[in-house]
RNA sequence: GGUGAGGUGGCCGAGUGGCCGAAGGCGCUCCCCUGCUAAGGGAGUAUAUCUUGAUCGGUAUCGAGGGUUCGAAUCCCUCCCUCACCGCCA
C-alpha cells in the first residue's frame, strides 16, 4: 500500500509515476472519495466528542443523585445522528480502502519504461553457453530416458503441471536445496527459518497477493480462509507483521526452503512441457527486513547472493532489470536472474529479487524504532529467490548432459550426493 | 473433537458499567544525589488518525467482529488464539 497521505496530497504526481507500469490511477475518484471522507470524519468525530462529554455529565449527575431524565432526552437525537454519521463514514472508508489497496507500488526512477519482458534491460551476464557437439535433449527427454522423471504418473495421481522424480534425480533435487541453504546460512549470513506452508488471508494481504490476485492461489476451504503459500515470501515476511523491531536487530536476514503452490490461472498453453511451470515447486527464498535508507544496497547484496549460487553451479546466466510493465504489484524495483537453457536456446527466469520499500511494511505494520526520532517507522522489505529449485534442476540437467544421456553432477553438489559424479 | 481457564501497554499484572488510555511493578530515557560498586530521589515512557506553523486538543484502539447502553476493557453473541486435562494421532 502506498502512503495514503502521499496519494491524497499529490494524486497527479502519483498517477504520473504509476504510468511507467501502465497503471492508470483514477485521480478523480480518489479525490471525490477523499473529500467525502474528510467531511464525514470530521462530522462523525465531533458527534462522538459531543456524546462522550454528555455521557460524562450524565455519569456525574447520577453520582450526585440528580435527576438524569432530562439529560437522557437531550442525548436521544444525538444517538441516531451519530449512528448515521458513523455508518456513512464507514462506507466511504471502505471504498477508499478497496481503491488504495488496489494501487501498485511506485516504481523507482531507475526502472526502465516498457510493456513486456522484451523491454527488460540486461545489466549483467556471466558464463558462456556450452557448445554441444551432439544433438541435445531437453530435461523431459533426459529424465524420461533415465527413468527418473515421470510426468505421466504425476498426471495420474494428481493432474497436469505436476512431476514425479525418482532416485538420483530426487536426490539431486534435495542436494540443490541443501547446497543453497548451506551457502546462504554459512557464507551469506542468513538465518534459516522453517515456516508454515499454509497461511491466512491477513498474511497474503500483508505481502500484496490479496485482495487482487486470489485467482493465482490455491484456497483450502471456504470456511477458514486458508491458502497454500505461493512463495515463502508470504510466511517469512509476515513474521514481522504488527511488530516493532529494535534498531540493533537490523538488518534481519532469513532464508527458508518451502514448497510453493500456484494455480497458474491465465498461463494456459505456456510452458506446458516439462517442469518449468508447475503447480507445485520448491524454492529457497531470501527475505530481508532493513532500514529504509539501506534497502537499495540490501537488494543488490541479495541479488548477488542469488547469482553466486549459479556461479558455483557453473550455470551461465544473465541479470535483467524489469521494465515498468513487467514489474510485480508490490515491488518498486525488480531484478530477474535468468539461467541458460540449451534446449530452449535462451535464458529463463530462475530468480526474482525485489525491493518493496515500505509497500509491504505499511500493509503489515512492520516497523522499527528509529533511535533518532524514537518513533516507530516503517521498515523496508527486500526478497528474492535463491533459487527456484525445480528450474535449477532443469538447468543442471540440460547444461550438464552428456552424449550418452547421462548427466554430470556439478562439483559443488558431489559431496552432497555421496561422492557421485554422474547420474544415470 | 470434548471440558475448563484465559487473551489488557516493550514485559509482568490490577481493573465486572461512568472518576480508565487504563493502578502497581519491571524495563527503558532524562535529571538529582551519592565521588568504586550497590543503593536512593524526581520526571518521562502505547499506536493510529484529524485539526494546528508548532503546542493544546478531538477521535479510535484493552485478541477480532457484531450487539446492549446516554456511556463498555468491564454485560451479551460469533469467531480466532493461548494454557490445562481428556480423546485422537505422525
Amino acid at each position: 500500500m502506498l502512503d495514503p497521505k502521499t496519494v491524497r496530497s499529490d494524486p497527479e504526481r502519483v498517477a504520473e509515476q504509476l504510468q511507467v507500469r501502465g497503471f492508470t490511477l483514477d485521480v478523480a475518484a480518489i479525490e471525490a472519495l477523499e473529500n467525502q471522507r474528510k467531511s464525514l470524519q470530521i462530522n462523525a468525530e465531533s458527534l462522538q466528542a459531543e456524546r462522550n462529554s454528555r455521557s460524562k455529565n450524565i455519569g456525574k449527575a447520577k453520582a450526585a443523585g440528580d435527576d438524569i431524565a432530562p439529560l437522557l432526552a437531550e442525548v436521544e437525537q444525538l444517538k441516531s445522528d451519530l449512528e448515521a454519521a458513523e455508518k456513512s463514514l464507514h462506507e466511504v472508508q471502505q471504498e477508499l480502502e478497496v481503491l488504495l489497496s488496489g494501487i501498485p507500488n511506485i516504481p523507482d526512477a531507475e526502472v526502465p519504461p516498457g510493456q513486456t519482458e522484451d523491454d527488460n534491460v540486461e545489466i549483467n551476464r556471466w558464463g558462456e553457453a556450452r557448445r554441444f557437439d551432439f544433438p541435445i535433449q531437453d530435461h523431459v527427454d533426459l529424465g524420461d530416458k533415465l527413468g527418473l522423471l515421470d510426468f505421466d504418473v504425476a498426471a495420474k495421481i494428481t493432474g497436469s503441471r505436476f512431476a514425479v522424480m525418482h532416485g538420483q534425480l530426487a536426490q539431486l533435487h534435495r542436494a540443490l536445496i541443501q547446497f543453497m541453504l548451506n551457502t546462504h546460512t554459512v557464507d551469506n549470513g542468513y538465518s534459516e527459518v522453517n515456516v508454515p506452508f499454509i497461511v491466512n488471508s491477513d498474511s497474503l494481504y500483508g505481502t500484496g497477493q490479496l485482495p487482487k490476485f486470489e485467482e493465482d492461489l490455491f484456497k483450502l476451504r471456504a470456511d477458514n480462509e486458508f491458502y497454500l503459500i505461493p512463495t515463502a515470501e508470504v510466511p517469512v515476511t509476515n513474521l514481522y507483521r504488527n511488530e516493532i523491531v529494535d534498531a540493533d536487530k537490523l538488518p534481519l536476514k532469513f532464508v527458508a526452503h518451502t514448497p510453493c503452490f500456484r494455480s497458474e490461472a491465465g498461463s494456459y498453453g505456456r510452458d506446458t512441457r516439462g517442469m518449468i511451470r508447475q503447480h507445485q515447486f520448491e524454492k529457497v527464498e531470501l527475505v530481508q527486513f532493513v532500514r529504509p535508507e539501506e534497502s537499495q544496497e540490501a537488494l543488490m547484496g541479495l541479488l548477488r547472493n542469488a547469482e553466486v549460487i549459479l556461479e558455483k553451479l557453473g550455470l551461465p546466466y544473465r541479470t535483467v532489470i524489469l521494465c515498468g510493465g513487467d514489474i510485480g504489484f508490490s515491488a518498486a524495483r525488480t531484478y530477474d536472474i535468468e539461467v541458460w537453457l540449451p534446449s530452449q536456446d535462451k535464458y529463463r527466469e530462475i530468480s526474482s529479487c525485489s525491493n518493496f520499500r515500505d509497500f509491504q511494511a505499511r500493509r503489515m505494520k512492520s516497523r522499527w524504532r528509529n533511535p533518532k526520532t524514537k518513533k516507530p517507522e516503517l521498515l523496508h522489505t527486500v526478497n528474492g529467490s535463491g533459487l527456484a529449485v525445480g528450474r535449477t534442476l532443469v538447468a543442471v540437467m540440460e547444461n550438464y548432459q552428456r552424449e550418452d544421456g547421462r548427466i554430470d553432477i556439478p562439483e559443488v553438489l558431489q559431496p552432497l550426493m555421496g561422492g557421485l559424479t554422474v547420474i544415470g
